[in-house]
DNA sequence: CCTTGTGAAGATATTCACAGCA
DNA sequence: TGCTGTGAATATCTTCACAAGG
């Protein structure tokens, strides 16, 4: 969660806010180019994937000055500098962790290989899921953990196992190498400085849900009068 | 993702950032209690939840003077707070649609029925799949989504179809009354005012970890020469 | 004492509104 | 004319640092 705040050279230092929004461009402007559309203005754009036109113009500066002026952005362009801006020009060998209902979710997920990302490894430390095929890829060992990593130049990982190992497991990536973490497991990592830790947690999210619906049935409960302190 | 900044009436409007991390805290919490810890300093939770100890008890202070001064939050207390406070203290009933490999992931996993949520209905359009049981549950037709919605009322639907049914899905749940929706599709929804969608995108999470990642590469690469401007 | 709860300062993020350019 | 790019205003979030209180 600690990102330098910007960079010291004079170039670019985006906003995590900014960095965090720019898959949802892009995303919106491959479905754009799909449809054969050239040109897009950042009003047309921000309403495709949702945010404020200015916030979106504001985002696309700090990558450079790629818009025409009355005109709007050129699509295949934008494609392609929002893309090298996230690191997807290069490939990113990644390993999961685990091979539950999860993983074999995640391994099964086309989004994953389309761009960008490709699963170097899968693995599970129950001899019954290793060396059955998910996804064409045969389960390996936990034990393999470390040579996978090593072998594949692995960089990020995916913890898909149960809470009791994350922990364990995030700790041998990390010790082979991985820098970067996607955590599906429902605790609190702690990794070493320079280590990138990102969770995914349904939980959570029903949680925060579920706040904001507790929220909503009360509006329709008694009404509350608003008399100025 | 458009929230009232602040209640109307006197009382709580608690911070966005703040809601969002009282599930952390939550399930910190209950980690102590099973550990048999009766009372934690801010400092200890904070460490435990991987938050700095300020925030927390600002988080905290948002929803009373929990605390006591010299000793720290009694441990019990806090959880009942926090759960009552997140709406936990009801159920909800939720609805998944889709169960392929994800829609079973989650139906499986186990943090889903324990506290707060239950799965009120698991459906499928899909024919082959429909009347199979997943986690002692018989998927249904996605026909029937209307009829689930109304007869357990729910009002947290989690959608887990591809992204091309995802909007229409959203549609018709929203149509039956749904007004929180998790979203697992690679899409954004559009759905009126007072309904609230929050999404998990697994491409999205690398493609930030890619970025975060080439940056640290970069950093080995040939040193960069800081001048005064 | 020790730890909470919180003003005030600082950092980030969002939005407005318009100058500037094709 | 129409749309980008961006200063300036605002809102939100984080962190510091300390007064208040058990």
């Amino acid at each position: 969660m600690s990102h330098r705040p910007v960079s010291a050279n004079g170039s670019h230092g985006i906003p995590e806010a900014t960095v965090a929004r720019l898959p949802v461009y892009l995303r919106t402007l491959y479905a754009l180019a799909e449809n054969g559309t050239a040109t897009v203005s950042s009003e047309e754009l921000a309403v495709a994937a949702g945010v404020n036109s200015a916030k979106l113009r504001k985002d696309l500066s700090h990558l450079g000055s790629y818009g025409t002026r009355g005109v709007g952005y050129d699509v295949e362009y934008l494609v392609y500098q929002v893309s090298r801006e996230l690191g997807l020009t290069q490939d990113w060998p990644v390993a999961i962790i685990g091979a539950g209902n999860l993983g074999r979710a995640l391994a099964n997920y086309g989004g994953f290989a389309s761009r960008g990302f490709r699963i170097a490894g899968l693995l599970d430390s129950d001899a019954a899921v290793v060396g059955t095929r998910i996804a064409g890829l045969a389960v390996q060992h936990s034990d393999e953990m470390e040579t996978v990593v090593r072998r594949h130049r692995v960089s990020i990982g995916v913890i898909a196992t149960p809470a009791g190992s994350a922990q364990s497991v995030c700790d041998r990536l990390v010790a082979a190498g991985v820098t970067s973490i996607l955590n599906f497991a429902p605790v609190v990592l702690s990794v070493p400085d320079g280590v990138d830790v990102r969770k995914v947690d349904l939980s959570i999210e029903l949680q925060i849900l579920a706040f904001h619906a507790q929220r909503k049935a009360s509006m329709s409960g008694p009404a509350v009068q608003v008399v100025g302190s």
